[in-house]
DNA sequence: CTGTTTTGACTTTTT
DNA sequence: GTCAAAACAG
């Protein structure tokens, strides 16, 4: 943000006047100005975490456009996600103009691919014979799934030996590797590479059937395309002269390929340079590669120099973004990692106060301890949007999305269960996949008897046969249904009324928008209606949620024909196949942001919270036996640390329930705590405050139940006239969390059985589900939290004011005192002096405890 | 064919 | 502990 911040200045000046070249050099350094303005030929930026390589990618293309006189169309520029495409988009507007910036290509593969593949597919053949049309639709993962599930039995294969789940995994990988079906076929030496090569054939020849790609075919068809189809790659060739590829660590082998033969010059013209007028710029660290679970392989990145001869080298090893101990954390994590480049990053920022650490009692003491420092750092003036939650897995959101309620704290989530993953979404978009591309059996067959029309698995079956054998569309089926033997007359004529419905849509669907075309089905399938039913005889104790996500996804729609340069169904069905964390945060709202570590990539706040930092958590169990999978996590640790800029807040909890059964990893009596994260120890000493973990191999049961244990200190704050901090004993009483989570908060599904999760709680906006809309509910409104926006953060002086004492209430011995979770109690004795005082507590129920009334939320009831 | 009950998968990360 | 798919009963 240091240097994006000079460009938003800028916006009120017009577009020739942005085009200056001092002023799209204006703040860089010199490394950063020479992949701005580098020359024609390839480049590889080597960009280290906060080196500003986003501001460099965007000037170097309003560079190309303007000071290069290059057309807008020639710029092609991959992002990892589409939220990052539509970042860049919109910078570039700002620099260029609308006009011009409209003009250029940029998004993710995948939605590139699936752009240019509209045009051409028409023209392609698969190596296996299949012929694909240009309405085809894209099947995500469940789709796919199931169609896996259908061709496994097809063949007759044991659905145990050949998981579908696993299959489509290692398909999906190959794919990712380059392969086609054809070319697998023609290497599968074994027996089981064999089956698996016939499922692979059997399943894209279902997938042609469909009319339809699963995400991997998007990248390798398109490639294909280009390599097979006659002067289509000459075409793209011409007029992609100028590409860019942003998180080069992460790209994958069928990437790389596509890539190769975009950006390749033609065959020399004798004498002349093949590289004129025609540049390719990729830009990664490979400290950051995390994605080699989608085949993703950063040796990729390493072998660009010869894979693209005069390549030049640019790196940019100045770190804008966060304190000199952030860095010093993220670097002595990351030095753990043999199979490295060694990398220099230099702190361009002063050092601000440690990184904090705290260790909780579980995963719901861990959320309170988040939203304890929230209200501190609220009381500095910070804000709430500065302020993200990472976590390894989604699941862990749970937990602080419960306290965060509680606290009536507004958040917004990134990911999670996607929007578009909800049986009702998928139902209503299989509506809409199954008008745009009638061919599309698995939408045919998700809404077939959606709601009820009295036409049950029998039915469908011989009708999908007979649409098999006289190899035609499922919904062409249907209007020959009544003819069909062994379909009851009365069946048929349900099918055919079925056929002729969605037939009369389809022809609907080319002259009206697609929120209409939703508007009338939801009415005349009386979707919506049937889900009230549900509600109100309380069939369905969701159907509300189900129905307030149905209404969301309308309203998606209108949002998208607002918007959308081509507000047709065709890309409204890409885009929403393609999107999954559309805009999460909403400009001007002022909430936590949380997400997986994943998801944060590319991404940095000022304040960021890391939790759940335990091993077989992070670094997850699947990667506890292998040194590449462990080294992909520290990776992953690096770039989560590497998210903050000014203050850095590890957690993590000692014990943590998975499942509602128990701790995580946990078979036998002794693995009841979990064990810190190698990752905490792998710190430098001095750099963290509050818990370090205990040297490696002491058993954790060392600070054992009736031990006394001590809840992590503020690293013995430094004295600092008692400003900041405050009463955060009080509003937080005792009964802010009672055993069971029965509050009152929210009618729905929360009273009742023990601590419900509240998932789905008070409707279907539970904040961040939707991609689109991530507004906070009613009840998380900030009524708690006055979070004053005018109140510029004060970032001089809050990094050291980190450690500043926070207010609590003096005990003495024999005071009674209240605990939110151990319950009534007396304190049988001070322990350490004034401000730092710890308190041992003999609780009536849970025993001996020595607390430190800091973190502990001791009332004093006598 | 529908409605209910039971099983079982899920929790690594995402385009 | 949650959800959806599969299995079962009517």
């Amino acid at each position: 943000m240091v240097l994006g911040s000079d460009l938003e200045m800028q916006t009120g000046s017009t577009p020739e006047q942005m085009g200056s070249n001092s002023e799209l050099l204006d703040k860089l350094n010199a490394q950063q100005v020479e992949a701005v303005t580098a020359g024609w030929g390839p480049c590889l930026v080597i960009a280290g975490a906060g080196s500003g390589k986003t501001t460099v990618l965007t000037r170097r293309i309003a560079y190309l456009l303007t000071e290069m006189q290059q057309e807008a169309e020639t710029v092609l520029a991959v992002t990892f996600t589409n939220k990052a495409a539509q970042e860049m988009k919109n910078r570039i507007e700002k620099i260029v103009g609308w006009q011009t910036s409209r003009r250029t290509m940029i998004g993710t593969f995948h939605s590139i691919c699936a752009r240019l593949l509209r045009f051409d597919i028409e023209d392609y053949t698969t190596p296996e014979g299949h012929k694909l049309k240009s309405n085809f639709v894209i099947y995500d993962e469940t789709d796919s799934l199931s169609l896996m599930k259908g061709v496994i039995s097809r063949l007759n294969l044991d659905d145990k030996v050949f998981v579908p789940r696993d299959i489509r995994y290692q398909i999906s990988a190959l794919k990712n590797d380059g392969y086609t079906a054809q070319l697998y076929a023609q290497e599968a030496k074994s027996y089981r590479e064999g089956r698996l090569s016939e499922i692979f054939l059997a399943y894209h020849s279902d997938l042609a059937r469909n009319n339809a790609m699963d995400f991997d075919d998007l990248i390798l068809t398109f490639t294909q395309v280009l390599k097979t189809c006659p002067g289509v790659r000459t075409r793209y060739h011409h007029r992609f002269r100028h590409i860019m590829v942003d998180e080069f660590q992460d790209t994958n082998r069928a990437q790389f390929d596509l890539i190769r033969l975009l950006a390749e010059p033609a065959e020399e013209v004798l004498g002349q340079d093949p590289w004129l007028e025609r540049t390719l710029m990729v830009v990664g660290d490979v400290d950051q590669s995390i994605y080699s679970w989608r085949k993703a392989d950063y040796k990729i990145m390493l072998s660009f120099q010869s894979d693209f001869k005069p390549a030049r080298l640019i790196k940019l090893e100045e770190n804008y973004r966060s304190t000199a101990t952030i860095l010093d954390v993220a670097n002595s994590i990351i030095a753990n990692n043999s199979e490295r480049i060694d990398k220099v990053l230099r702190c361009n920022r002063g050092k601000g106060g440690k990184v904090q650490c705290f260790e909780a009692q579980d995963e719901i003491d861990e959320a309170y301890y988040v939203v304890e420092e929230l209200k501190r750092l609220n009381a500095r003036g910070r804000t709430l949007k500065e302020v993200v939650i990472l976590y390894r897995t989604n699941a862990q959101s749970r937990a602080i999305e419960e306290v965060l309620v509680r606290n009536h704290i507004p958040y917004t989530m990134v990911g999670g269960k996607r929007f578009y993953e909800r049986q009702e979404i998928k139902d209503v978009l299989a509506y809409l996949k199954l008008i745009y591309n009638p061919a599309d059996g698995q939408s045919f067959n998700r809404v077939i008897n959606v709601p009820r029309r009295g036409l049950g698995k029998t039915t469908v079956d011989r009708l999908n046969q007979y649409a098999l054998d006289s190899g035609i569309s499922p919904v062409q089926a249907c209007l020959e249904a009544e003819g069909i033997r062994d379909i009851a007359p009365k069946t048929g004529k349900s099918l055919r009324e079925f056929g002729e419905m969605v037939n009369r849509w389809h022809m609907l669907s080319k002259t009206i928008p697609v929120s209409q075309l939703l508007d009338t089905l939801l009415k005349e399938t009386k979707y919506i209606d049937k889900l009230q039913e549900d509600a109100t005889s309380a069939k369905d104790e969701l159907a509300l949620g189900r129905i307030e996500n149905v209404r969301e996804l309308v309203a998606v729609a209108q949002e998208f024909e607002k918007t959308a340069d081509e507000p047709d169904l065709d890309s409204f069905l890409t885009r929403i196949s393609l999107v999954s964390d559309l805009d999460a945060v909403r400009e001007g709202e002022d909430s936590v942001t949380l997400m997986t570590l994943h998801a944060a990539k590319g991404l940095e706040f000022p304040i960021v919270f890391l939790a759940g930092l335990e091993e077989g958590l992070f670094p997850h169990m699947r990667s506890l036996d292998s040194e590449t999978a462990m080294e992909e996590e520290r990776r992953l640790m690096y770039v989560g640390v590497t998210r903050a800029e000014d203050s850095l807040y590890l957690t993590l909890a000692r014990k943590r329930m998975v499942l509602g059964r128990g701790p995580a990893g946990g078979s036998g009596f002794s693995s009841n705590y979990t064990v810190p994260s190698r990752f905490l120890r792998e710190i430098t000493p001095g750099l963290l405050a509050g818990y370090y973990p205990p040297p490696a191999g002491e058993r954790r049961e060392a600070i054992s139940h009736d031990d006394p244990f001590v809840t992590g200190g503020f690293g013995g704050g430094q004295s600092r006239g008692g400003g900041g901090g405050n009463n955060y004993g009080n509003n937080y009483g005792g009964n802010s969390r009672p055993t069971n989570y029965g509050g009152n908060s929210r009618p729905n599904n929360y009273g009742g059985g023990g601590g419900s999760s509240g998932s789905y709680g008070g409707g279907a906006n539970r904040s961040g589900n939707s991609p689109y809309d991530s507004r906070p509910q009613q009840p998380a409104k900030p009524r708690a939290m006055r979070m004053d926006p005018n109140q510029p953060p004060d970032k001089t002086a809050h990094s050291s004011e980190i450690n500043a004492p926070v207010a609590f209430e003096r005990l003495s011995v024999g005071d009674k005192v209240q605990h939110a979770k151990f319950g009534v109690g007396t304190v049988v004795q001070v322990i350490g002096e004034k401000d730092k005082e710890l308190y041992n507590v003999e609780f009536d129920e849970a025993g001996r405890r020595l607390l430190d009334p800091r973190f502990a939320k001791l009332i004093k009831t006598s």
